[in-house]
This record gives structure tokens, C-alpha cells and sequence, in this order.
DNA sequence: GTTCCTTTGAAGTCG
DNA sequence: CGACTTCAAAGGAAC
């Protein structure tokens, strides 16, 4: 067991070194002792299904776990001095107490939302929540409702902490309690530990839990802020303006990957000296394309509920809100990126040169870290119908896939570039061993806007199952439905 | 002390 | 409607 983790693991870092370039410490994790010449990439597809599946989520469903994690890396207190706030106890996985779908969303008989008839027929995205669906969503009985932790993160501190960060002071005005319907209080006020639970405003209900969305440092007081309540009005712009201001930051809800992340981020880095958060999002990136698609539809829908409860407590806000109140240097960076496309070839090698301080620095030269995390990491490890998994989650990314590089590694058309020739060497240099593989041998529809004219026709035209998980992500579904939308795309 | 990096997804803007 | 942009978390690196 501890093998086949440590051979999944291994490839997952290999894999990810070979479409990381320019990531050192993975480059140097994947030519570790470790790791190398562990297996060779076509031993891997032969993992027994027992093993896949306890590989999977050896903290949520797989008894065995527990040995898989103890077998596969030492304990994240020898290679951190930082506790390792990641490792539940019980090894229960984290995510599991925060919400009911463990049981009942994702029960046979309840399937998940992507999966069910709320998908959009049109757009074969989960149509959004109507409001009359709110209540479903927590159908919480008396009983239980304070046996179950609240879905959201934000009301179930996380190791130590809320999803969202508290003011300083503590809020002092929650978030439009009274705005609650009747399942919704209940829902927040019993899931909500007591110490954290501000006191009753007078004349407000027990429901005045401040929203961890909220983060606005300087809201002075004022209990219910005005501009939270939409028929309150009347004011002269000058005090509309000043209210704004004091207008508590109120962050978005965490979408799914998000969720993702925040609950296996501290397991990755506890199971690995890794502390740079970029190096650790660009594992859990590809953790979450190795996900099955039930593992993902978990999170969808955690952060499908966080959306209901976010639009819930906030009717009137809008991701608009909160647009410009990051410093506009990344943003003009982005754009330039984005404009200059043309040019990252040239800057690659100037890139690379300045890119960081090599990760590797994290690790103790006798403690690398050799599995980040998890035990359904490694990309071979895929749903053996990547499709499958991939299409209704995704979905609601559908039209999003293709524009935005959903493919993880290509933030940077430099990285893309990289990704594209190193994908090309792995391919050709795996074809062989991949004919038989999980997807067998099924092309993994490249749709991403990679630089066609840096990638061999060979990646294009058999390109093998491994790297799928990289360049499948949302597209999938799309490529579902158009097989050449890599084509179509281009031709855009 | 501030911004960047890095990931995916949702939602915004713009043409 | 498609393409693009911004922000959400996180924490070390870089400035």
C-alpha cells in the first residue's frame, strides 16, 4: 500500500516536475532518492482497484488509511516545526464535518447537484439556487443540527481558524442576520461554537454571527450596515459614500477549488517541508484534476451551498464589490502578460533566471518532501474515465474552460510554452506505456490554448492518458461534445 | 510593508 | 456571446 502511494506519488512529481520546468524544488522532490526509479510509468496503471480506492481519500473513506499516511511519509512534525494543524484527528477527513452531502448530497439516492436535474439543461451547468431552495439545502432536523458542523468554513473555525478571517475586534455586526430565514439562523447560530458567537445585539436575534466574509477592519460599530439593507435609502451621496466606505469588506464565497484547497493545503504542506504557498497551489492543482468526479462534486457543491448562504446573507452584494480593492500593480502586470504574449518565449530564459529562490530550499537536504499529499495525488491514479469525472463539476466552467486556461501550469504563457514542449518530450517519451492505461489510450483532448506551433503533432494527434488530467480539467465536457473543439478553439 | 506567485472557479466587464 | 479580468486562500519570496 505504502508502495503504491509512494509510486502514484512519485509520478504525480515527476509529472509535475515535467510540465513544471521551471519549478526547481519539484524538479529536484521528482530526482530525489525517493522517488527515483521507484516504478516505471507503465506499472503504474496496474494498480489494483483496492489500492486506487484507498489511495483516494485514505482520510475520508478508506479504512486503511491511516497505514497508507504512515507508511508513505513521516510524520509532518519531523520535517516542519510548524504543528501540523492539517492532520485531523481520528483522521477524519476535514472536509466531512463541514457538511451533510457526505451522507445524504452524495448518497445514491441523492445524487450530487451537478449531477442531478438542477444542471441547467441548457447550458448543462447547475442552474442556480433558486431561493425556495435555500432551506433544502440544510435540512436540518432539530436534533441534528447541532451534531452537524456548518457546511461552510466560515462557521466551522478550521484548524484553528475561520474560513474567513475575523476583524480584529471581532465583528461587531454581523452580517444581515436578520436577513436569515428561519432554517438559515438556526443553521449558522447552532454550528456556530459559542465562544465565537457574539453576543445578542440588542434587539437582534442570537443570529448575529459575523460572517467571516466580513473582513472590513475599520466598521466602527453600527450594527447593521445600512448599505447591507437594500430599502434602506434616502441618504445623501456623501453619507451613501461614507457608509460604503465603513462598509465591512465582504469577501466571496470560496468556490470549489477554493474549498479544496483550503482543506488540503496544511496536509500537503505538513506532509512536506513545501511552505511557498505557489509551489504548494500548483500540487493541489493537480491533486484536484486527479480527483474522481464524486470527490470533486463534493466540493461543487460545498461551494454551491456557500454561494446559496453568501447571496443569502449578503442579497445585495456583488463580486463588483470588491473589484479594485487589490493593489492594481497585479492587475497591471496581469494585463501586460496578457498583451505580451507574443513576447514570454523571448523573456522565458530572463524569467526563468529570476524566477525564485528554488523551492528546494524548504527542504531539509535528508527530509524532501516526497508525498505531498494524499493519497489519491497522483495523477495515474485518475478516475479511470477522466470524463466522466470531469464533466459535470467542470461544467459549470464550461464556456469558462477554454477561455481562461482552466489547464493548471499555464497562469504564464512562458510557463504554457514549457508546458507545451515538456508535455511534448513526456508524451512521446510515455505513448507507449499509455496505450493501455486507465483511459486506454483515448487521446485526452487537448484543449488547451497551448502554442500549437511549439507542440509536436505527436502530442496533438496520440497524446496518451497521463497528461490528460492536465489539460482535460473543465474542457472535458466541452471536448465531450466537440471533439475538435482544440481545433474550433484555435480557429477563434 | 506591500506585492507577487500559483492554482481553479465564479462572476464581473467589455467589445 | 465570447474573451478577458478580477478576486477568493495562503504564505514565503521578492521588491
Amino acid at each position: 500500500m505504502g508502495d503504491a502511494f509512494t509510486i502514484t506519488w512519485a509520478w504525480t512529481l515527476r509529472a509535475y516536475a515535467w510540465f513544471n520546468p521551471r519549478n526547481h524544488l519539484l524538479s529536484v522532490l521528482c530526482s530525489h532518492g525517493h522517488l527515483r526509479g521507484l516504478v516505471s510509468p507503465a506499472a503504474v496503471p496496474f494498480l489494483s482497484p483496492v489500492q486506487y480506492l484507498q489511495m483516494k481519500w485514505p482520510l475520508l473513506d478508506v479504512p486503511s488509511s491511516a497505514t497508507v499516511k504512515d507508511t508513505r511519509s513521516p510524520s509532518p512534525a519531523h520535517l516542519s516545526n510548524k504543528v501540523p494543524v492539517v492532520q485531523h484527528p481520528h483522521h477524519m477527513h476535514p472536509l466531512t464535518p463541514l457538511i451533510t452531502y457526505s451522507n445524504d448530497h452524495f448518497s445514491p439516492g441523492s445524487p450530487p447537484t451537478h449531477l442531478s436535474p438542477e444542471i441547467d439543461p441548457k447550458t448543462g451547468i447547475p442552474r442556480p439556487p433558486h431561493p425556495s431552495e435555500l432551506s433544502p439545502y440544510y435540512p436540518l432536523s432539530p436534533g441534528a443540527v447541532g451534531q452537524i458542523p456548518h457546511p461552510l468554513g466560515w462557521l466551522v473555525p478550521q484548524q484553528g481558524q475561520p474560513m474567513y478571517s475575523l476583524p480584529p475586534g471581532g465583528f461587531r455586526h454581523p452580517y444581515p442576520a436578520l436577513a436569515m430565514n428561519a432554517s438559515m439562523s438556526s443553521l449558522v447560530s447552532s454550528r456556530f461554537s459559542p465562544h465565537m458567537v457574539a453576543p445578542a445585539h440588542p434587539g437582534l436575534p442570537t443570529s448575529g454571527i459575523p460572517h467571516p466574509a466580513i473582513v472590513s477592519p475599520i466598521v466602527k460599530q453600527e450594527p447593521a450596515p445600512p448599505s447591507l439593507s437594500p430599502a434602506v435609502s434616502a441618504k445623501s451621496p456623501v453619507t451613501v459614500k461614507k457608509e460604503e466606505e465603513k462598509k465591512p469588506h465582504v469577501k466571496k464565497p470560496l468556490n470549489a477549488f477554493m474549498l479544496y484547497m483550503k482543506e488540503m493545503r496544511a496536509k500537503v504542506v505538513a506532509e512536506c517541508t513545501l511552505k511557498e504557498s505557489a509551489a504548494i497551489n500548483q500540487i493541489l492543482g493537480r491533486k484536484w484534476h486527479n480527483l474522481s468526479r464524486e470527490e470533486q462534486a463534493k466540493y461543487y457543491e460545498l461551494a454551491r451551498k456557500e454561494r446559496q448562504l453568501h447571496s443569502q446573507l449578503y442579497p445585495t452584494w456583488s463580486a463588483r464589490d470588491n473589484y479594485g480593492k487589490k493593489k492594481k500593480r497585479k492587475r497591471e502586470k496581469q494585463l501586460s502578460q496578457t498583451q505580451s504574449q507574443q513576447q514570454v518565449q523571448d523573456a522565458e530564459g530572463a524569467l526563468a533566471s529570476k524566477s525564485k529562490k528554488p523551492c528546494v530550499q524548504y527542504l531539509p537536504p535528508e527530509k524532501p518532501c516526497d508525498s505531498p499529499a494524499s493519497s489519491h495525488g497522483s495523477m495515474l491514479d485518475s478516475p479511470a474515465t477522466p470524463s466522466a469525472a470531469l464533466a459535470s463539476p467542470a461544467a459549470p466552467a464550461a464556456t469558462h474552460s477554454e477561455q481562461a486556461q482552466p489547464l493548471s501550469l499555464t497562469t504564464k504563457p512562458e510557463t504554457r510554452a514549457q508546458l507545451a514542449l515538456h508535455s511534448a518530450a513526456f508524451l512521446s517519451a510515455k505513448a507507449a506505456a499509455t496505450s493501455s492505461g486507465p483511459m486506454g489510450g483515448q487521446p485526452p483532448l487537448l484543449s488547451r490554448p497551448l502554442p500549437l506551433g511549439s507542440v509536436p503533432a505527436a502530442l496533438l494527434t496520440s497524446p496518451p492518458s497521463f497528461p490528460a488530467t492536465l489539460h482535460a480539467h473543465q474542457a472535458l465536457p466541452v471536448l465531450q461534445a466537440q471533439p475538435l473543439s482544440l481545433v474550433t478553439k484555435s480557429a477563434h
